[in-house]
DNA sequence: CCCGGAGAGTTGATGCGTCAACTCTAGGTC
DNA sequence: GACCTAGAGTTGACGCATCAACTCTCCGGG
């Protein structure tokens, strides 16, 4: 084991800036998101998912579970908010053996046009055109390690719900 | 207004991987809180601010509001939560003119260096060690250079609670 | 046929986070 | 003294996130 000894003041010092710069930039775009569209992050990530799944097919919540990295448990009440929305519905299909699929209503297809061009845009003035090219080349590197060394240590550790 | 173009598949890849690492170094550091030290973290928060401030001293809810750059609202609630738990206390000082002051019990200040001591050796394990030299100081500065711009943004922007 | 387990999905409980509405006190101004 | 505003703090409602418990179907074995 590492040592147990917690950080030194300058080491929670960066650590403070680094999560309060992320909370300040996603606090950002989420009010951009609400304001310009009434979208919520959590309704936005599946009305994309399911856009880029093709905006006319069905999607199994297993599916979208997996393609959001969220719990099903979490995709289903997500589903049941934005279904009263009117963003999606849930279509049984096989009249005894029932599986429900997962549909963008109309309603939820333009709202996701919407959403994906103001959003991006956000995210391109907030984010993107704030960076020099050696920020954004050492970012991207650190996101990919971090993504790939945060996986496999989940996926090491006992019992989860990812596939 | 910049174009208003969304963003290209490439960019849409570089913004999803660091907000997926993001997400997953979040979720990672607040289970090890909650398995280690039976702490979430937005109680963490409360207690080492607390701590910080003189284990002892008692706190304003207003300042905490100001140094947590939390709602006044959010802080309450929170409170309210961890009264329950223990953790901390509020004390009415001055008979009539009455001021809630609020100050860590026991109790609290025995969670929070023991979630100090486990969430900073966490921090190390999961972030710090996993930088090189050139990453650590990059991503330092963009972290300095986004909160000075971001809350610049904010404080331009009408009516808002940050003091 | 009945049982038992695995997979898919839902539900309920509880904590977190935000917004709007409210209470209470203190201080001014007339 | 009456009114009025500003600041501090709380409350309620509602959406989001997580965990545990539940339903229902399918499937394989006895």
């Amino acid at each position: 084991m590492t040592e147990t000894r917690s950080l030194d003041p300058e080491e929670w010092e960066f650590w403070d800036t680094w999560m309060r710069a992320q909370r300040l930039l996603i606090r950002e775009l989420e009010r951009g998101l609400q304001r310009d569209c009434d979208v919520s992050k959590a309704e936005f990530s599946v009305l994309v998912t399911l856009m880029r799944a093709g905006g006319g097919r069905e999607m199994r919540v297993g599916e979208l579970s997996e393609s959001l990295d969220w719990d099903k448990s979490r995709v289903s009440h997500q589903l049941t908010r934005m279904e009263k929305r009117g963003f999606v519905e849930r279509t049984q299909y096989g009249a005894d053996g029932r599986r429900t699929g997962v549909g963008l209503t109309a309603e939820g297809r333009r709202a996701a046009q919407g959403a994906l061009l103001v959003h991006g845009g956000n995210i391109r003035r907030h984010f993107l055109d704030s960076l020099t090219p050696e920020q954004t080349s050492v970012i991207r590197a650190w996101s990919e390690q971090a993504v790939e060394r945060l996986e496999r240590h989940r996926s090491e550790a006992p019992g989860d719900d990812a596939a």
